[in-house]
DNA sequence: ATGGGTGCAAACGATTTGCAACACG
DNA sequence: CGTGTTGCAAATCGTTTGCACCCAT
């Protein structure tokens, strides 16, 4: 599994990478591209195609939104990337090699957990037996209270 | 759990429950909410606000779609509606006390499976002893291919 | 009568698309 | 060079909101 744009290189390094991942997947290796997965890998977790643009837009200043949200449905298609939705007005986007999760979303604060998918595999492989479905889902949302919110139950903790 | 509209029950009888839903909620029973409540319960299951929109329409043909979204959110806040973002773009909507139960979307063709909130309960009692978060997720969905698709794997299979 | 509800139209935010100019390979 | 990409701007789509009028209570 490796760690594909080897999240603790130099930022070079990860350029280098990107490029050869972009070229593997029979895509142009274009800034704006590279950037993006740079971005990626940089923002681990999960990025809202607009905190991309934002990362991405303060070192390539010209490039478009549109741009942007191509590249990550080409990223995608070539199964580099991974969209979630967690039912917040945006998707979120995730590099694919990290390790499989899926994410407790705190629905008074916000929070997220991530859980490994392990914790996920009886359940999907019941399902698979019981329906013959096969899960796909990369990732998958459940929306509750986390830890601290259970606590201070009443407190206001917005978002 | 009792059929809170009493699904099986005459027309008449639905639209009297939703009357007394609706008062017992706190709101007025107006014949839009009415008829909101009743195309819920009509369309047992899942549906979206366009799909109650046109329902509805056809038989208060004055309403406003804005109406809709705002009777949903109301029934929903009165706790009487969940809504679940499949990720499709549109949310879906649903009377809650019919049995609980979570998605699998077929990502070919587009199927529905329903799952019983039971399967699901191992998993949710694990999150709960090892992260201490509460899922309070009434409905999830989990994408991936259903045993038809899986079949005629190349197929076009659009929705 | 009166405040919650409705219709209408315009605003919104995320995402998509048509098209001409452009640059990677 | 030629085709895949980009930037720009306008279009979509689901959903929300401001406002004046109206009806359920």
């Amino acid at each position: 599994m490796a760690d594909i744009l080897g999240s603790g290189a130099a930022p070079e390094a990860a350029h280098a990478e990107s490029v050869r991942l972009l070229r593997d997947a029979g895509l142009r290796a274009t800034p704006q591209r590279v950037l993006v997965l740079e971005a990626l890998s940089a923002n681990a977790g999960h990025v809202t195609a607009d905190t991309l643009m934002r990362w991405v837009s303060a070192r390539l200043p010209g490039i478009n939104l549109a741009t942007v949200y191509r590249t990550l449905e080409a990223l995608t298609a070539a199964g580099l990337v991974t969209q979630t939705d967690l039912g917040a007005g945006a998707v979120h986007y995730e590099l694919v090699g990290d390790a499989q999760h899926h994410h407790l979303v705190c629905q008074q604060c916000g929070a997220l957990i991530e859980v490994p998918d392990a914790a996920f595999l009886p359940l999907f492989e019941q399902i698979k037996r019981e329906f013959g479905f096969r899960p796909t889902s990369t990732h998958l949302a459940i929306f509750g209270v986390c830890p601290g919110c259970a606590q201070h139950a009443g407190r206001d903790g917005q978002r």
